[in-house]
DNA sequence: ATAACACTGAACTAAATGGTTCAGTATGTA
DNA sequence: TACATACTGAACCATTTAGTTCAGTGTTAT
């Protein structure tokens, strides 16, 4: 069993921060895809993408691997499970706020804003 | 009951992407601040932290509200459902992809790669 | 052998990012 | 009234980003 070390949540969530290579992800889901191909469907020279393929890379997203003249990319074996593991508790942290009784009396007290 | 749009993925994975950002949630969701505490904490000038609760408040995950000169920075109420469901759907995804036969048909031809 | 194909790397561009300083404005306190 | 506090806005800076073009290199097909 391989211990992946999950490159830093900075990587992963920059390279998600764009929806063209959210779209990559969401091919890939799909099968495998060489560049070539990728660039045809999202309509981007094959050195544009490249460097969206390469952003994902480092995030530990996607792999590629160049067999003969074609380089093919997959999703990462990683996954999202630190990304999803960080929303996730986060998710509570902000619920736990909404429930919480100092909330609603300061939400009562809201009339003298200014912004 | 109150409708929030949320604002593209672009904007909160990008918030996401920054550690102090990530903290600044982290430390709204131990209760509410103002720029400068949060300036204090993360130490950098007040104008370097107003950028960065910008760029959570552009992206929905924070709320800020001016009363005499204290701003208050808190946990946007939308949460974050819109980016756990995206992490979600596309985890399965990846998991999806390493059940597929054909992935593990591939592996087994990993032998002729030179990258 | 030649041509077409798939990628790669360098160089350039415009705009965005993450920070700063400095000079305000508005508000609260003594 | 005077001073301190809390923020705001403009301007600047270095770096990164998202894209391009152009000129290669290596691979496959004819």
């Amino acid at each position: 069993m391989v211990q992946y070390v999950s490159p830093p949540l900075d990587l992963s969530f920059a390279a998600l921060s764009d929806a063209t290579r959210r779209g990559i992800i969401d091919q890939l889901g799909r099968g495998n895809a060489s560049i070539t191909s990728l660039a045809d469907k999202f309509q981007m020279t094959l050195t544009g993408m490249k460097k969206h393929v390469q952003v994902l890379e480092r995030a530990g997203l996607v792999v590629t691997q160049k067999v003969g003249r074609v380089r093919t990319c997959k999703l990462g074996e990683r996954g999202l499970k630190a990304e999803a593991e960080w929303i996730e508790a986060h998710r509570k942290l902000f619920e736990a706020r909404f429930e919480a009784l100092d909330e609603i009396i300061s939400e009562m007290r809201q009339e003298g804003r200014d912004d």
